[in-house]
DNA sequence: GTGTTTGTTATATCTTTAATATAACAGCAA
DNA sequence: TTGCTGTTATATTAAAGATATAACAAACAC
């Protein structure tokens, strides 16, 4: 579990966490079934509150990447049936798009980027993931 | 100028109106020397205060998309240079593309659509496009 | 049983950000 | 002058983010 907080950032400390969190997934350093530190140590680790790591975890359950169960804590069980996915990714992606047209960055610079990033997201692995 | 402000969105006001205004910059709706209303007037437009939209005419400036004449007001002014655009751009796509890896949409899937994207945003024009 | 750790909930406090409300100023144009 | 522009200043309200304690029930080790 590394994790790394930018506390310069505008981006709220719970927000980086789930950010980080979800990358770890996709880059497959972590696995459905594999357990997240409790939010009392994992607080204790980065130096922040047990409240917002608590937070972080509550939102990545409500959106569907980790279950909770009393006894083992947070575990990653990714959910990945949810049908308005790819509506939120293309109104996110239009704004990062606009962004970069102003700067003149082409179509193919924006594929190259995306190759490059699922070629990072599946280094490890070839196959199938974030299945059941 | 069409802009829509979600009032129940979590998106701070003054940045919906960045992003619709870049938006716009990249379909083409506004163009290099055209002017945006007045904070004044806009605020009253849209129902919000105009220190609101005076600071969203503050941070285009700032990141190099308009500038502000005393008279005539902000006029769209885009500045291409921006050397760190390309970085950023990746890095938020890593998020995004994180996210929709893990609901198993495909590095295909996101080519689509960001060529949807960029019909959307020449389709008005073909070439060259927020130059000088 | 006791003791510890787990997630969870409830307060309370502090800080920052977002948004609003007035007000005033300087520059420019009719 | 009158009216518009951006800009600045100040104050206030509301919400969000983060922290600090504290307590509870469930699970587990002993």
């Amino acid at each position: 579990m590394y994790i790394e907080i930018d506390f310069n950032s505008d981006e709220a400390i719970y927000n980086q966490l789930c950010d980080q969190i979800i990358m770890g997934i996709a880059a497959a350093r972590l696995c459905d079934g594999d357990p997240l530190p409790s939010v009392r140590q994992l607080a204790d680790d980065i130096g922040i509150n047990m409240h917002t790591v608590n937070k972080a975890y509550t939102v990545l359950r409500q959106q569907g990447y980790v279950k909770v169960d009393r006894r083992r804590g947070a575990v990653i069980s990714v959910d990945p049936g949810k049908v308005n996915a790819l509506a939120e990714l293309k109104e996110s992606l239009r704004v990062d798009i606009a962004r970069a047209s102003c700067r003149n960055i082409s179509r193919e610079d924006v594929h190259k980027l995306v190759d490059q990033i699922f070629e990072e997201y599946r280094s490890d692995q070839s196959g199938e993931q974030g299945g059941r």
